[in-house]
DNA sequence: AAATTGGTTCACTTTTTTATGAACAAACAA
DNA sequence: TTGTTTGTTCATAAAAAAGTGAACCAATTT
């Protein structure tokens, strides 16, 4: 374990991983995406992790695994050495956020089933769920030029 | 309890439910905007809301306390009678899908802190996470003209 | 072969979240 | 006044999520 962490660095992990905690990641999920981004290498080996962290191997093993499926993080080895060393996918950063993005107009497949399912007893109620879902669909449109947009605005 | 739900309707409650707990939603705050979308007169009262969701009264006090507070719901009453009416509050969507939308950009400022603390021992990690950053600022700015764009499209 | 390293698995404990139900209160009705 | 309706509050129970530690396994070292 090179690197020792400052305060600043500790207090930014928990901000990060109270962050992702709101959100509906489970706790050391949250903690160890903090890790990884706040390490000057960015990387760490299983025992790392849980030295840094304070826990137990177990929390560890599962967190990562979880994370790995969610292709949130992956690993690499060092020649001669059989430890792990885990990493942010942070190359993939553009389909994360447009899974992000798509994911508020997920919403769009319940408001239309509830639009059908509905007795029109209150057509301005309903009104409103359409003019929602239509909005959400305005917007999955709008993703990709976006993305262009954004690409442009840069290069 | 005049409406009786039908299998359809209780099942998408519960989705809708669903939909919301994965988003850090209390199960019984989905529920109850599940239900409140799918009644055809898109009210309840309290009781109805205790009967239609098999859940005690105190759950449903809370719950409603805190979609109050959230600004998810409001309450009507009737002349003569003591009972409150609870509804979405559905003319608010606007304000509500960009506080959705803005809400992904909240991680701007911990990725700030973040390309703050690093020290450059691994620049091109810093890169990427100072360009999934700006891209966030970008986003942020293009929130206005989403609305802007979806009234023109529309009206 | 014995010991060590690097991690996994599983039964169990701790903690947190969610829901219950009894007691209570305020407003009205008989 | 007494009873009823419409909720609220609070202590607690039930359920779910998160984490622990011991046992274990496979690969490597000694």
């Amino acid at each position: 374990m090179s690197e020792i962490l400052s305060e600043r660095k500790k207090e930014l992990i928990e901000k990060i991983g109270v962050f992702h905690e709101q959100r509906g990641m489970q706790p050391l999920m949250g903690r160890i995406l903090g890790l990884l981004m706040v390490l000057d290498e960015a990387e760490a080996t299983f025992e790392e992790i849980v030295d840094y962290l304070n826990v137990s191997k177990s929390a560890v093993s599962n967190a990562l695994n979880f994370m790995q499926i969610q292709n949130k993080v992956k690993y690499k080895t060092k020649p001669g050495e059989r430890k792990r060393y885990f990493y942010l996918k942070a190359d993939d950063w553009e389909n994360d956020m447009q899974t992000q993005i798509e994911d508020i107009t997920q919403a769009t497949h319940f408001l239309q089933e509830v639009i059908d399912v509905r007795e029109q007893a209150n057509p301005s109620f309903t009104n409103h769920l359409q003019e929602v879902c239509s909005f959400l669909e305005y917007v999955k449109t709008k993703i990709p030029s976006l993305f262009e947009g954004f690409r442009k605005q840069k290069g």
